[in-house]
DNA sequence: GTCCAGGTTAGCC
DNA sequence: GGCTAACATGGA
């Protein structure tokens, strides 16, 4: 499949620490998502893809999204922002489901993105069935019951203390949580998502930001907690507290999209 | 050996 | 409510 597209960065938007399972060989990225491998690479304003099986690729990359445009104009008014958006347009944020976002984002506590990497492929390997497409193998991401129902082979996947919160938590997903079934508002859905374990206030915004469509979360982590010292506290050390309300404050509704592009700014320079 | 990594939690005040 | 130490593991 072909499609022309206007202000996509697939290059930031894979490299932005929102997605862990991909791969770049030669020209070509390949991405595994749930069940599905998908080929992509973008050619300036065009990009070439093609999947596993039926998915939605611009839906999954945020490209029918309107106020793309709008939300850069607004979030680059910010003097600190405004680089960032220059450098990085294009960066979207992606759409992934639920469980399998919240699965990542408990590995990825306190962890680094070359170890999440490992140790959700290893998950995958351990529970989820082998796929392949155009000579890419890899395996599904497995469902939160067959964690559930056989938790100790997590012990071979190098989780450390993580291993028991992702165990507690596919219990919970596979036994009645329901993720579509979380309340409209951000203060109401977060609360309930962070009754799952393993999943606190940092975790529960990117579930949030990266899976379920809210745009106001404002995830921080370290870096993002010292990059908002740095740039608008002129302090070395403020609390991840006062960072998320500050930019929750800020940038309100498109808070989401302006910590992706601080959070894939502030490491890459 | 020491330090750090897209934090969360339990235990304390 | 806010503050702290503990939590497993791997790489620099």
């Amino acid at each position: 499949m072909h499609a022309a597209i206007n202000q996509f960065n697939l290059k930031a938007t894979l490299e932005s620490g929102q997605i862990f399972r991909w791969e770049k060989i030669g020209s070509w990225h390949y991405i595994v998502a749930g069940d599905a491998i998908v080929k992509i690479r973008q050619d300036k304003n065009k990009i070439i893809y093609s999947s596993s099986k039926e998915f939605d690729v611009p839906a999954f990359f945020d490209l029918k999204n309107k106020h793309y445009g709008k939300i850069m104009k607004d979030i680059g008014k910010n003097k600190k922002l405004a680089a960032a958006v220059a450098k990085y347009r294009g960066l979207r944020i992606i759409k992934q489901q639920p469980w399998e976002c919240t699965a990542s984002f408990i590995c990825s506590s306190f962890s680094n993105i070359r170890r999440i990497k490992a140790n959700l492929n290893s998950v995958a390997e351990q529970y989820g069935q082998k796929i392949e497409y155009d000579g890419y193998s890899s395996h599904a991401f497995p469902t939160a019951a067959a964690i559930a129902d056989n938790p100790a082979r997590l012990d071979s996947c190098g989780l450390g203390y993580r291993k028991k919160y992702l165990a507690e938590t596919a219990k919970k997903v596979s036994s009645g949580f329901d993720f579509n079934a979380l309340p409209r508002s951000y203060g109401e859905a977060k609360k309930q998502i962070m009754q799952l374990d393993g999943v606190g206030e940092k975790v529960a915004d990117c579930i949030l930001l990266f899976s379920l469509g809210f745009t106001e979360p404002f995830p921080v982590d370290v870096w993002i907690q010292r990059a908002v010292a740095n740039a608008y506290f002129k302090s070395s050390k403020i609390s991840a507290k006062a960072a998320a309300e500050f930019g929750r404050r800020t940038f309100g509704k498109n808070a989401g999209y302006a910590q992706q592009f601080l959070y894939h700014f502030e490491r890459n320079k």
